[in-house]
DNA sequence: CTTGACCTTGACACCGTGTCAACCCGGAAG
DNA sequence: CTTCCGGGTTGACACGGTGTCAAGGTCAAG
């Protein structure tokens, strides 16, 4: 007979847990003095502590250890909670991987320029979106060419909105899309359900499964700076982007570009 | 301006979420109307949360975040941070790993066997030991052959021990070396504080810095049993062991060795 | 004005574990 | 036999990040 101290220690719990595996009804002390209330464990309960501590250190909850060991489960049930936590596993140490591959790029980073980057570039996921469009060709993936093609773009079709009785659902966002000769095809796209506009193309942006995103603030003449840091930032984390970035317009000045607040999001794939 | 509800949505937190970085102070919103205490979000606003989130994600608590954001810390400390969160990072990704292999192991046994295994082998930290003990050769390392030479040795200790009133102050435990010409020399040791019996050796048994354990009911003569779950063990999950198990007896009746209970403990390396 | 969506605060819950307080027991020393 | 100390008992509170619920106030559209 152990006392609650001695079994503790020796199968390496604290008493606390004992009391608390105790109060589940995990493992009962094999004696309770019924004057005193003191816990007597026996020697053989020691093989039912290993295998609640082994089960536990599976990362099991306690509730499933409980389950497990108190063998409710078929072999079958079993097999299945086993594949289920090895998947949960698999999910944890890839995201773990990725958690350490962005502390190190970060570390990196800080080494190199002495400071915190501030500009933070993060992860998500962004869901489908119905929205109206009108699009045109730009000859290029420039701020210079293309601010011109798409403010106006982006008036006719908040106006035919408007006319049409739609109202606007969420921020605009401008997309792009190679076309021929080197040009680029420019997407004015107002969140809004679908209306009966015949002069709007209404459709729904796929969803992205991952998208790197930042905000990027002020002119989007600047728009290379938030680029640059989101391109590195995807490279340092050992992913890579796949066509243009979409640009969610957060807040409008007309008056004062430098008061523009943009998200870029780009579509992003773990290479492998 | 962003209602909550909104600037939750874009920033893929949730509104709860946003009330709570409030609270600590984290992220304030830019106007709270004095009346009706609505939070109102500005665009640029979503910087900062993107930097929070993005640090919450490295897996920082909210209160290491604060201070990271707020720039309460010089280049140095930040460094300082990050590494500590690197090396934890690894230490989370070797046991994440080490658990994979675990269950995996498991899975198959039981894919294999078509039940789950009763006698668990848990990984643990052996501390270091005060012990006295006398020791001995015997022919091979066989139940056969040890069984008579330690029983009488561990009576002899027990002796000695009791003559020169010292007191054993945890479970005896037996442990091997080789020897001379293939034989065995076997240790009968007695957790005790130094004494000074000069018929006695007393020393410290080595901390074992991972050792597997199982817990073996019943008669050493069918120790093999145990051993060679304890073997598989190691091997399915990537260890390896070095020397002869110690064994620990935690239960002992001179009259039925089917109610014996001993702890097999064998050091093991993380190859590598 | 009504309705329904959205906001407010405050509270409770989860889970595994540590820690504290107030009190009781067992065994060894004086 | 008393005294003392280590260790046992129960019960409570805390952590942290998040969900959820309830009771009530607000906003905007019809």
């Amino acid at each position: 007979m152990f006392t609650i101290g001695d079994f503790a220690a020796f199968g390496q719990v604290s008493a606390r847990m004992l009391r608390h595996y105790d109060a589940l009804g995990l493992l009962r002390p094999a004696v309770v003095d019924q004057v005193t209330g003191y816990r007597y464990y026996s020697a053989d309960q020691f093989s039912r502590l290993n295998r609640i501590v082994a089960l536990k250190d599976l990362g099991f909850s306690l509730q499933q250890v409980g389950e497990i060991v108190d063998a409710k489960l078929s072999a079958e049930e079993l097999r299945g909670m086993l594949r289920m936590r090895q998947a949960q596993l698999e999910d944890e140490l890839a995201r773990s991987t990725a958690r350490l591959t962005s502390v190190e790029a970060r570390l990196r980073l800080i080494e190199k320029e002495g400071h915190m980057p501030t500009d933070d570039v993060i992860l998500k996921r962004i869901a489908p979106l119905r929205v109206a469009e009108l699009s045109a060709i730009s000859p290029s993936y420039d701020g210079a060419d293309i601010g011109p093609v798409l403010q106006p773009l982006f008036g006719q079709v908040f106006e035919r909105l408007w006319k049409a009785g739609v109202n606007p659902s969420g921020a605009p966002i401008a997309y792009y899309e190679d076309a021929e000769n080197d040009t680029i095809r420019v997407h004015a796209a107002v969140p809004a359900e679908a209306g009966t506009a015949a002069d709007l193309e209404f459709l729904e942006l796929p969803e992205l499964d991952q998208a790197a995103t930042i905000v990027h603030q002020g002119d989007m003449m600047e728009a290379d700076r938030s680029m640059q840091t989101l391109a590195r930032w995807i490279e340092d984390n050992g992913y890579r982007s796949q066509g243009y970035a979409r640009e969610v317009t957060l807040q409008f000045d007309e008056n004062d570009p430098a008061n523009w607040v943009h998200e870029f999001q780009i579509a992003v794939t773990t290479p492998d």
